[in-house]
DNA sequence: AATGAATGAGGCTTCATTCAT
DNA sequence: CATGAATGAAGCCTCATTCAT
């Protein structure tokens, strides 16, 4: 029964740094706050965890080994690749509505060009990117898809996913400032995530080309 | 080498208070640095801006008055909705690449929800919007665009570019630790830009369905 | 020896603080002055008693809760009220000479206009004002005193004591200056105590009128 | 036309320092608030005057030889000591009045020892105590008044009405958080002033003693 | 004489971290 | 393990004063 205690502890003060680190960002967050969060003693804090840092890498660790099991789940198994596409997406935006500062982190760890970014999480990333790359693979494999760089598709999928679901409160403040152009700023994320499935899905798709724009534009110097 | 510092002293201060909440997030930022950095000492940065939030303010108002400007720059004229995607997609590019600071205001400022951003600026986000919005408006009247949200549109491009333009330093970390893979992580902005300009374009372009995927699947819960 | 440690540090800083804000005002009372004068590290004041100003309220706090309780003290039991007027003048010149920061800290309060003054003091300024209200009182009924305003009596005490007390460097240091003129200005407070003990109970003292004069004269405008 | 242009700079500047110094104390005033208050420059301002504490020493000159002269005036010419008596607490009552500073000023200046008192103010003072002096003087040499300490009754005048006075803010405070006990606490200090006047008077008319306690009582240790 | 713009010094407050018990 | 209490290092901001024009 101490056991149980125990670990918890730990726990506990991951979820409050995970809420803290969330809300705040690296800097802003206040390793008091954190503490009180967890209902833990300052320094029993640092007896469990360690400092500042230690506890953002754990935070991180644990963050992101949530989301490659999470993805791996959820494309397993579908031949498809359409399909496979949209488990992805909709299994995005599942996560970052259940966890809602993964994406918070994620934007402010990208933000701050990885900084704070432990080698031991790269391990992570291999497991997530690798996700989409296979499904890509398969897809070119089976001739349903056509050929196209896998960090694109992956970017274009997970930066969608986390500036919609980020923006939201940003929407709500402008949709009130701009209530007369009668626009739908609160579609909910999971729409977005459906959208985006069906755009690469259709952008991918093998057949004839779309009309699409020869030349790229220059844009003033 | 005299014009060089006719610069105003405000606008020096500006350009180092960008640089510096750019690099360093808004709770990170020092305000000594940014004076340190503008070559101004840190009361005569208060005589000029005034404190740490309304020079943050004063930041994401000139930021967000340059994108307006570009993006409507770049779309006018340009009859051709596809050809007006591509356009705003490497103007977007164009514009990441030259003030690297925005993409990371951008997301530290979504990350927070928006926490500091003034009303001020949203009047630049109605110009900003606008022009994906008027963009699908003509080409839907013209009937080479199927009806699509605009704020999943406007999203899409944003947020794939933000978040792509990031995570270079991430990405270059991420490729030594897998050169294993054979995998290109190092291309260039603008191409991801192309890439998103074509994949929303066949995305929305009439025509017959491509293959895509009926149903939502459930992910673990 | 050990006992003087044995004295709370919060009682300390409030020790320090009271000489602090007593001999600089408010404004000019330094953070840093206090904490040194306490021995404590300035974090350490911030972690005991909470900012500039709640350390202000505390010092308020304790030296009114003092006065009322000696005040209150002096004249109970007391059923003469030109005795207890005695008693309560005497009893303010000894406050005023144990604790010689509250005279200075009383003034600069009513200076300020009471800016500072916690709305919970004013619950002390009752049982203070209450022991010149009930003297009163218990006086008129017996038939020993006129009827006078009770709030002109405590101040007047009150306010000729507090500058008495206060003035003492200023008529030194005039003292030095006029020496020619054979003056006594270094007469202790008590005796005036006793001298407005006097004034009062003379002057409310029933019996026939004293020549006073009927008319105030008007001054120029 | 000039010359009263540059009377009137210094002249702003002396009034708004009054202002200024009398409601935040020399340490709470500030620089650019009485400049600003004087329409003035800051640089002007020590070009007029000089630094902070010249500033100070000039507004306290100013303001006693406005409050010498105005006293001597008052008992000018009265031969009786009660009515002068009654004029002089009656001057002093218009004075604070009229210059809601002066009060303020003087409680700040004694609180703080005459730490800002400059040497050539001490000259009005002795114009100042010398009203009270003389009026007494003549008042036992006619054998109207029973000998006692000019500075005792001095400053039994002034002290009472300092305080009075300053005390309105708080008093009205007080009154509202006392409604329940149906007291008056807002008279006009003109009234107080009536008031001492009387209580001196009575107090040092010659005539059979009034009971008044014959033993100092002693307070608790 | 007047003014916009410095600037050094210092004041208030917070925070990550450690220590003794 | 837990906790109250330090503590040094910074960070934000203000202010009196001066200088160049």
């Amino acid at each position: 029964m101490d056991e149980v205690t125990t670990v918890t502890v730990s726990e506990r003060i991951l979820e409050a740094a995970t809420e803290e680190f969330g809300r705040e960002g690296y800097a802003g967050a206040k390793v008091d706050a954190i503490a009180r969060r967890a209902g833990v003693n300052k320094a029993g804090l640092y007896y469990h965890v360690g400092n500042k840092e230690q506890l953002y890498e754990a935070v991180l660790r644990r963050l992101f080994d949530q989301v490659a099991g999470t993805l791996e789940n959820a494309v397993a198994g579908r031949e498809d690749p359409f399909a496979a596409l949209t488990a992805l997406a909709a299994a995005l935006a599942s996560l970052f509505t259940r966890l809602p500062m993964l994406p918070r982190i994620m934007a402010m760890e990208m933000a701050s060009g990885g900084a704070n970014m432990p080698e031991a999480v790269l391990g992570e990333f291999r497991r997530i990117f690798g996700v989409t790359r296979e499904l890509l693979a398969r897809g070119q494999a089976d001739g349903a898809l056509r050929p196209a760089e896998p960090i694109f598709v992956h970017l274009a999928l997970v930066g969608s996913l986390i500036v919609y679901s980020l923006s939201e409160p940003l929407r709500q403040r402008f949709a009130r400032a701009v209530e007369d152009m009668g626009l739908r700023l609160d579609l909910p994320l999971t729409d977005m995530a459906i959208f985006l499935a069906g755009l690469v899905g259709r952008g991918l798709a093998q057949g004839p080309d779309a009309v699409v724009a020869k030349e790229v534009p220059r844009d003033d110097p």
